[in-house]
This record gives structure tokens, sequence and C-alpha cells, in this order.
DNA sequence: GTGCAGATGCAATTCGGTTGCGTCCCGCTC
DNA sequence: GAGCGGGACGCAACCGAATTGCATCTGCAC
């Protein structure tokens, strides 16, 4: 009825059609943090992800905590660790495209997937040593701050 | 006289002349914590700065924290960000090579640098950012944890 | 509708790192 | 070799992201 709430955006049918799709138990804590990574156009830290949902249904920072380490354990969302020693995360659009590198704004914190950079899928490593993941993230200044 | 002091290693004077050399004022805290890097082989937590330093003069914890701060601006040793939101930190062997790649065990968090792995200077990214430094960083098991 | 494994809420805790401030001491000057 | 001044140090309090423990609640299979 012409009401003003602006959450939960309209991502939140394909929230739970993807939490649905993992074999997940579908609750509002998850479709409503998987429908604010869905709207992001960039990678949020825990605590603004929590601000998103702030308006509707208020969840539990802890529960937002281990909402999103499920949704990164189903490959639903990506989670890029910060030169400020927090977690940004990232709904993971396509699951067809590989591991990618990330920016991160040394000024604002701003970081955004390049997912037009792969990450390099053949660094050499010691012998014994077994590469499994490869972190490639720049530095620097984005758009709006320099 | 042969004493059994396991601390400082022979690499002491070294840290004194680098110190020096970078127009610092000379301290023991300072000369102490170099000195436990250039000894190291891996790169170091705070934590395990902070024990290898522990039979001799104890430096607190604060100290160490800032000397290393100090010794990153300098130029004498660089820090990795790790996937356990603590930096650990590496004595810049030589001034002359570039940045590089590191490679964390995710198993027993042991953590090197992998310099023969250049990291890569042309990372495009999107209109308007401004990349300063690009991290390399890659995930997996060590030679002793697989 | 019932039962229960799994999810949530809440409070307390951990832990790496930082800040404020009074005291100390390195290195320069005379 | 004393005197001095600014930077360095030690100590205690603090911060904030993330984790843990536990009692209660609930999605969903039956
Ligand atoms: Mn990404
Ligand atoms: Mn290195
Ligand atoms: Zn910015
Ligand atoms: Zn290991």
């Amino acid at each position: 009825m012409g009401n003003a709430t602006l959450r939960p955006p309209a991502k939140a049918a394909a929230a739970q059609r993807l939490i649905r799709a993992a074999g997940e138990r579908l609750t509002a804590p998850r479709t409503a943090v998987l429908a604010v990574l869905l709207d992001a156009k960039r990678a949020l830290t825990h605590h603004e992800i929590e601000s998103a949902l702030a308006p509707g249904v208020p969840v539990d920072r802890v529960t937002v905590y281990r909402v999103l380490d499920r949704l990164v354990t189903l490959g639903l969302a990506h989670r890029i660790p910060g030169e400020d020693r927090t977690w940004r995360y990232v709904a993971s659009r396509d699951s067809s495209h590989g591991p990618h590198a990330h920016f991160t704004c040394s000024r604002c914190g701003k970081t955004v997937c390049l997912e037009a950079v792969a990450t390099p899928p053949d660094v050499k490593v010691p012998r014994g040593f077994l590469p499994q993941k490869v972190e490639l993230t720049v530095q620097g200044l984005c758009a709006s701050c320099h």
C-alpha cells in the first residue's frame, strides 16, 4: 500500500531463491542479509550491512556474522580481507567466473571487485608447499578520493 | 664470558648499523626488534617477536608496535596482512628488489616471502581510480602441514 | 500438529592493535 | 663531561571487530 519502506530491496525474492537453491533453511535474517548484498554495488563491511538492515526486521550483530559466514561457505558471497583488519562482503554475482582481484581505496575504504582481473593461477611456491587460493588486492585512491 | 644467552642474536650489530644508517636514534628496543627480524627465516607476528625478545631486555608491547611501525616506514621491514587479521613482519633484506608475493599456510599461519614472484605492476583499474600498491598473497599448506 | 536439528538473540569474552600521558634517555652543544 | 630538549619508552586504559556459550525459538520434514 504505498508505504515508504526502503528495505528490504527488490532483491529479497532473488535472495530467497538463492538460499532455497543452496538447500538451506529459509530465515528472515538470511534473506535480509543476502538481499542487502545483492543490492550493493561494492563490498560492504559487517557494520555497513547491519545498518542497511536496520529499518526492517532487526537482526542481531552476531547473527549477521553467522549468516555471512554461511553465505561465504555456500559460495553465495565472498569476503575480502582489508588493510584495516575488517572483512568486506560481496554477493558472488555469477558462480561461473573465477577468482578475481579487488581494489580498496586507502582513504575511504571503498572496495570493489575487479572482475576483469583474474588472479594468476600459476604462482610458483617453494618445494613441498601446496597453493590453494590466490589473493590479489590493489590499494590506491578511488575516483572520489583523488 | 661464555654465558648461554640465546638473545640477542648475532644480528644485533647489523641491526645497529641499519638503524644508524637510517638516521634514527639508536635505542635498545629498536636494536633488539630489528635483530630478531634479521634473524628470522619467515614473517613474524607481533606476538612472536615479543617472545623472541623476552629473555633479554624486556620491551613493552606498545614499544614493539611502535618500533615495527617505524621500521616499516623506514623501509627496513615490510608487513604482510594476514587472513587471521594480524600483521606479520619481515626485515627487508635488500632494498633493491621490488614488491613480491607472499605465501601463508592456512593451517599453521607460517608466512614467507616469495621473492621470486613479483607483484603484477600493471593491473587495470576502473576509470578515475589510482592504483598505488599491489598485494599478492597465496594461501595454502606449507611443507610441514600437508 | 509435533518434534527436533539447526538458527537466533543476548551477554560476555577474546584479542590485535591504539591512545594518552608522565618519565626517561639519546645525541647534540658548549 | 655536564646541560638540555625532543623524541622514545613504559604503563594503563581503551577500542572495535569478531567469537563463544548458552538458553530459547523456529523452519520444515514427517
Ligand atoms: Mn570480488
Ligand atoms: Mn616479503
Ligand atoms: Zn575513496
Ligand atoms: Zn603450515
